[in-house]
DNA sequence: ACTAAAGTTCGATAATATTCGAACTATGGG
DNA sequence: CCCATAGTTCGAATATTATCGAACTTTAGT
């Protein structure tokens, strides 16, 4: 499979990141990974089909917040956390940080 | 005008904050009020439709973020800023204080 | 009472999103 | 080479959302 597209920091913007932490499912991965440090696609499906997962990890990794590396037939997924940390200190932690 | 409903502190729910947040008009009116206090709706529009604003200002009210009240025929509006802050600590702060 | 001001509500339209099955792709093992 | 594994991509159905004009409501002023 040909590599993912990552954007630069300095394309982040805060309301794209904000919206893809709007959908529980989204913000439940990145939780997750934030956890974790790092998980395939398989691992944080909730009994979810696949590519129903797929469309999520592609938004978090659109916005800036999930890195993606291809590993054998897995795909390994981490926060972006220095990223995003340099261009919006502090917001990650704020918002996953939170108890919902 | 009847007045507004405007949900207690234990209804909020983080995503759906996140997703109020993740508008770019309804940004700028967090944003706005967390600069001027209080605001009416007038004074926010960027010389956008009055229906527009007001779709905006009741989603803001219903997930909490806005508080507004009726004074003549003006809608006076603020953010709930300590009641954002005792469910979410410090979460409006790390967003509001990003710069775009 | 008449009128203006300030928003709200309704209705329609157009744009986006979510979900998921089905087909496809690439990798590793036997 | 065959096959299972792990995801992606495509397509379609469903659902939400944003935007705005038009009509309506309430309050204040004259």
């Amino acid at each position: 499979m040909r590599p993912f597209k990552h954007p630069p920091v300095s394309e982040f913007v805060l309301e794209r990141l904000l919206y893809a932490l709007s959908d529980p499912v989204r913000l439940d991965i990145v939780r997750r990974l934030a956890e974790l440090g790092e998980a395939s696609c398989g691992e944080l499906d909730g009994g979810r089909p696949k590519s129903t997962m797929s469309h999520h990890f592609r938004i978090l990794r659109d916005v800036g917040l999930v890195h993606t590396q291809t590993i054998g037939t897995t795909h390994m997924n981490s926060l972006r956390k220095a990223d995003v940390d340099s261009r919006f200190p502090g917001l990650l932690d704020a918002i996953v940080s939170q108890q919902s």
